[in-house]
DNA sequence: CGGTTTGATAGACAGTGTCTACAAGGTGAA
DNA sequence: TTCACCTTGTAGACACTGTCTATCAAACCG
């Protein structure tokens, strides 16, 4: 196995056990026993290595629903919609940091593909349940997006703190439900 | 006006100008004119300050909420969902500072309170349009809870890059009509 | 007036990302 | 073989960062 290889596994398992601040270019370098400056032979800098890792979140995500079960389009809609959110409550590190434009480079190609092509895998659910009667007329992209921006709104307040004040924290299964009531009727 | 004010005026300028990246207590400090140690006099460290910064947005973001035109439930409800929208693309550094739990301190307590108040202004509005015959019988702080998310991911995505792939990129206002279409029918 | 508190300063420390000079080892051509 | 070259890793330095501490000046107050 390649010492690049090497490098983002050590900083996944970082990320994993240890949170976004933890994932430092020194520390991953001492995780992987090397020396300091050994990472920047293999990446142009910090963001490079992160984007390298957050690339890895993706491609898990796009895998989750790649390997969706049969059924109906609004039982694969709604297997999505809770994989999305499984995936984030189960990865919260990871979750944040493949959302974090200041820590992972914006431009990388291998991000921008995977995390395109994980939008446009959601899209062809939404517009495959389209086919039927559910808001016709309406962009499936469009309603797509309005969608996954209600799934990544659950996620990131859950993981943000509960989804509310401190008076009243419902399960994030709870509001997913009344989303998906809301979006699917 | 005390130091401790100014100072966090200075760091409001410098978040809105520079970006989440820009707010160090040394450079805020530089921008007040005074010495890199002087904010540890007024504030713990320098999540207590940013603390007070994002209270800051807090609380301009309850004075939208407080400051809403009279009209139906529904119409209030619809205005604050545009005006939650509104901010966070008026002030996307301010709005990013607000949901970052390692910049903050999540447990201060003026922070806390505000943020309360915020979500539970908008549960009461949420709760006075039940009491016409929208989702009876559900807690209407599950309900706010979960629209709220819906609003706070368009505006987190699009902050984040477009709500989509680079494929396709909505404008934000399309896709809350969609959103606010899917809840209020 | 004297003592105390408050506010600000400058220096130090560890930790960060990044750059550069250097060394070790492999590869391939003369 | 011998030599040049490239890759990989190392160690040191630099400018940053947040935070701690010692010092100092001014204000306040009994």
């Amino acid at each position: 196995m390649g010492a690049r290889t090497r490098l983002i596994d050590t900083a996944a398992n970082l990320l994993a056990e240890e949170g976004v601040g933890a994932v430092t270019l020194r520390g991953i370098a001492k995780a992987a026993g090397v020396s300091h400056g050994a990472p920047l032979r293999h990446f142009s800098g910090r963001a490079a290595l992160l984007s390298a890792v957050a690339t890895r979140g993706y491609t898990e995500l796009l895998d989750r629903g790649t390997g969706l079960p049969d059924g109906t389009p609004r039982e694969r809609l709604i297997a999505a919609c809770h994989g999305y959110l499984d995936f984030a409550l189960a990865n919260p590190a990871m979750f944040e940091l493949m959302f974090r434009r200041d820590l992972i480079d914006p431009d990388d190609a291998e991000l921008t593909r995977v995390s395109s092509a994980v939008f446009d895998f959601f899209a062809a659910l939404v517009g495959a349940l389209q086919d039927g009667d559910w808001h016709p007329g309406t962009d499936p992209r469009l309603l797509a997006s309005s969608l996954w921006a209600s799934l990544h709104g659950l996620a990131q307040l859950w993981l943000w703190g509960g989804l509310a004040g401190a008076s009243f924290a419902p399960s994030p299964e709870s509001a997913l439900a009344v989303t998906l009531d809301a979006y699917l009727g």
